[in-house]
DNA sequence: CGTTTGACTACGC
DNA sequence: CGCGTAGCCAAAC
């Protein structure tokens, strides 16, 4: 069975721990389709590396269908900007939400992961719920020297 | 029933 | 930093 790069094989399930996690987002922090992607186990039968590909979209879905009670504006793309779509309506609103709870924007529309990445929720609470560590989206210190 | 239309990301220039 | 590319389904029109 061919995957789609657009929806989730079981886009309720999915859509339900997507919302989860995004819930858990404080106000004034961000997080990005990807990572939350990667709190998510690849569901059954989705092979590994076609999860990594295409789970970001799969997000990106859920975030669409959200409703109102999800903070969907804390999650932006991993370019650190707010990914566009049709109506340009709601990339502003989604800006003013966020520039409400305090996160700035670079002069080049971009949010900066070293100052307002979130880190995810506790290990506990994601290992309750059989969700795995997130990336991080702020960038690796340089290896140590030995 | 054929077309259109999607909240992504890593990577190369 | 900005722009283009691959990936290739399914619901709404």
């Amino acid at each position: 069975m061919a995957l789609s790069q657009f929806h989730a094989p079981d886009p309720d399930a999915y859509n339900a721990l997507v919302w989860l996690i995004a819930r858990q987002i404080p106000p004034g922090r961000v997080s990005t389709y990807g990572q939350i992607a990667s709190m998510i186990p690849p569901p059954e039968g989705v092979a590994p590396d076609a999860y990594a590909r295409l789970s970001p979209r799969w997000v990106g879905a859920s975030m669409r269908a959200a409703s109102d009670d999800v903070p969907w504006q804390r999650v932006i793309n991993s370019q650190g900007k707010i990914s566009p779509r049709g109506s340009g309506d709601a990339v502003d609103e989604q800006r003013v939400r966020l520039e409400a709870e305090g996160v700035t924007f670079t002069p080049q529309g971009r949010v900066d992961f070293e100052i307002y990445a979130w880190d995810g929720p506790d290990p506990a609470w994601l290992r309750e719920r059989h969700l795995l560590p997130p990336r991080s989206l702020r960038k690796k210190p340089p290896a140590k020297p030995a």
